[in-house]
DNA sequence: AAGAATATCAAACGCTTGTTTGAATGTAAA
DNA sequence: TTTACATTCAAACAAGCGTTTGATATTCTT
């Protein structure tokens, strides 16, 4: 028989669904394990077998990048200077890193697995990674102009992604160094115009001396 | 007995030493195994129980910031132009991150341990990660001057840090995106002083709008 | 209501992990 | 040489892991 929405079955697939992403992004794949993720769903071990395959299978379908690319497609229609653009989607980004409400758990996987390769890296590349190189590098290219050169262009992709990534990233760290530090909205917002003012100085520098 | 160099004891306790930061650094402290650290070492199994009394304790002694700090000491007493000072230490620490031949496996250790709690991360932030902010913290005040605020300065510290961190982070995937890459002493060169230029307009951005 | 398909569960399996053990070996002082 | 200590080693241990099993419960179709 098939699915349909709204059945046991269904609610126990969602919850382990979403389980797995809290597990994923906290603790990575290797440090996740199925047993916890079981127990949050309040399901037995057996049921990521069951309707997963195995932990490889349950954390390519627990990768959704929908938002993420919603995200960038509402960029593309949203002001037309492309320099607004930019602070908004380093705004977006940061949110899906940082909220706590609302964040993009899956985005938050990606970050954590950038540096620590699973079977899922793959998928992450293609469809969370490159998508987001390209969409940035031509977000960027409207800002640099014409004259600057390819791998310069590249590099400022990485300046803002290794920016945005580091709060990221960093987090158990900055807790230990300032333990008031909390990442609220405000908080949040003040770090990506940070961020925006910074890198867009810095690119502007970068194109002007391409100019010459 | 007690040890002495050039002893048998010295030299598993250095092979173990070695053998463990390449694991580390390349698998992290979870991936790492205590069976192929051995291997590299070969040494026997109980080796790292008898020497350092746990997988913990040779992680502890793994670690060794001497050349990180040696490298901050140094760059305190060359040029006095801070900027020229800034474009140094990143010089230096990408090479101690990305160079193949002659990079510090404790730092690659502490990037991977920047998002991946364990054990020895207070350590690793009280003897290397808060000293490196406190030092580019105090390098930063000298080119963005007294108007800057201390919040937005150290937002800097983290836009520096980030864009260096990420090149080591990402490496997996950006040998998947652009399977040419490599991190020879020209290309690293070449990102150290994009971080540099792109980090300096930021900073002199941020600085000039402090002073208004 | 009866039967077939689907889903859940407690229990166990096989494997790997960090760690411990106790004997064997090497080394230096008495 | 003898004694005491330091080091190495093969083997085993206990715990945790992802996964499998076979029985039980549930759900849908006829």
């Amino acid at each position: 028989m098939m699915h349909e929405a709204g059945t046991a079955t269904e609610q126990t697939r969602e919850r382990l669904l979403n389980a797995a992403r809290e597990e994923f992004s906290q603790h990575g794949f290797q440090g996740a394990t199925v047993r916890e993720i079981c127990r949050r769903a309040e399901t037995n071990v057996a049921a990521v077998n069951y309707h997963f395959g195995s932990k490889d299978g349950l954390l390519a379908e627990a990768l959704n990048f929908a938002p993420l690319k919603a995200m960038q497609l509402a960029n593309g229609k949203a002001d037309e200077d492309p320099e607004v653009r930019l602070r908004l989607f380093i705004r977006d980004f940061m949110l899906m890193l940082l909220d706590e409400t609302n964040g993009s758990l899956p985005c938050r996987i990606m970050a954590r697995e950038l540096a620590d390769p699973t079977p899922a890296l793959d998928k992450i590349v293609r469809e969370a990674i490159a998508p987001l190189h390209e969409f940035l590098g031509k977000l960027l290219r409207e800002i640099a102009g014409e004259k600057t050169g390819e791998a310069e262009l590249r590099r400022c992709v990485h300046s803002i992604l290794g920016q945005c990534l580091y709060y990221r990233h960093s987090h158990p760290v900055q807790q230990r160094l300032h333990p008031k530090l909390r990442y609220d909205h405000k908080e949040i917002a003040a770090v990506a115009k940070h961020i925006a003012n910074f890198s867009l100085a810095g690119i502007n520098f970068i194109s002007k001396s391409a100019a010459k």
